[in-house]
DNA sequence: GTCGCTGCAAAGTCTTTGCAGAGAG
DNA sequence: CTCTCTGCAAAGACTTTGCAGCGAC
């Protein structure tokens, strides 16, 4: 193990997307900062959902001497928002969470128990819905879908300590 | 038309619903007050998903000698959604909705220009989504679809505005 | 009567905003 | 150089909580 910064461990697929990300900065004449870089590079490695405080944890953690305020995640994560790179779930009173909307489409099904977020795709429900919204006359934009349950290993947790 | 007053105007629905909440009252040694109604009645009344504070000024205006607070809407809305009898929607960062969930399951087509919810049940998609989870291990308590978008009425006004 | 419920106001959360200095273009 | 972005702290919006008095049972 050698001492390179997690900068230099960049897939492929990270380097299309931070291209993407400064291809969106320069259109708009926002300007190209190591804070918003970090935030999305944030987001791209983590596999989970992340809260706007979570997110800051995790920079906090990873690159203290930035000393990124939580202001700044907040702006940034509206303005990737604003720009599709980045879609937002909410739910009941735990907030709001985030996620790379560079992925292509899926849908959430979220643990009540543990709140782990497993993603999936469904062509027949994709179908479906594009077949409702013309039936009400509706020009759908977007679309989500949650199923709210217990997961796997919640079941199997529970069977132990219930 | 004649001086009586909303309370005497119920249909027999609403005093179905009304005896299925003072049962819940009862059972779990709640209390029956003329708040906890009359929130179960304007939510009834509203063919609208309420927000805390829209359903507060509704409540105001009906029955202003009540001075109901805000807090109690609070209260009385967290007690019916743990027991079932309300659902809450969240949205981006416009809060949280409320509707009566005695109804049967529906999802929601939401406008996002105006705001306006539509609701809407398709069969296929309900079969399929059981059979995802059951595919995952999944064991689904719930599950909530959104399509968002332009309604068809204001399609017909962005012709006319923009 | 008792004990839960209510309104009020104060306290929490979570998110946004104002501002002066730092830094990208 | 200019003008945006940032961190900080203060302000906002929304929700919850503490408390004393009121009211259901």
């Amino acid at each position: 193990m050698n001492s390179q910064t997690d900068f230099t461990q960049r897939t492929v697929e990270y380097e299309i997307l931070l291209a993407r990300f400064k291809e969106l900065l320069k259109k708009n004449t926002y300007k190209y900062t190591i804070q918003r870089e970090v935030i999305l590079e944030t987001l791209y490695k983590s596999d989970e959902h992340l809260t706007p405080e979570a997110l800051h944890q995790l920079i906090k953690e990873k690159f203290p001497e930035l000393k990124t305020g939580i202001a700044t995640i907040y702006r940034t994560l509206s303005l990737l928002e604003d720009s599709d790179m980045v879609t937002s779930l909410s739910f009941g009173s735990q907030g709001k969470k985030y996620e790379l909307g560079a992925k292509e489409h899926h849908d959430h099904m979220i643990c009540t128990k543990c709140g782990t977020i497993t993603e999936f795709v469904d062509e027949a429900i994709e179908e479906r819905q594009h077949r409702i919204a013309e039936e009400f006359g509706f020009e759908m934009q977007d679309h989500s879908m949650q199923i709210y349950g217990i997961c796997k290993n919640c079941k199997k947790l529970r069977f132990i300590y219930d």
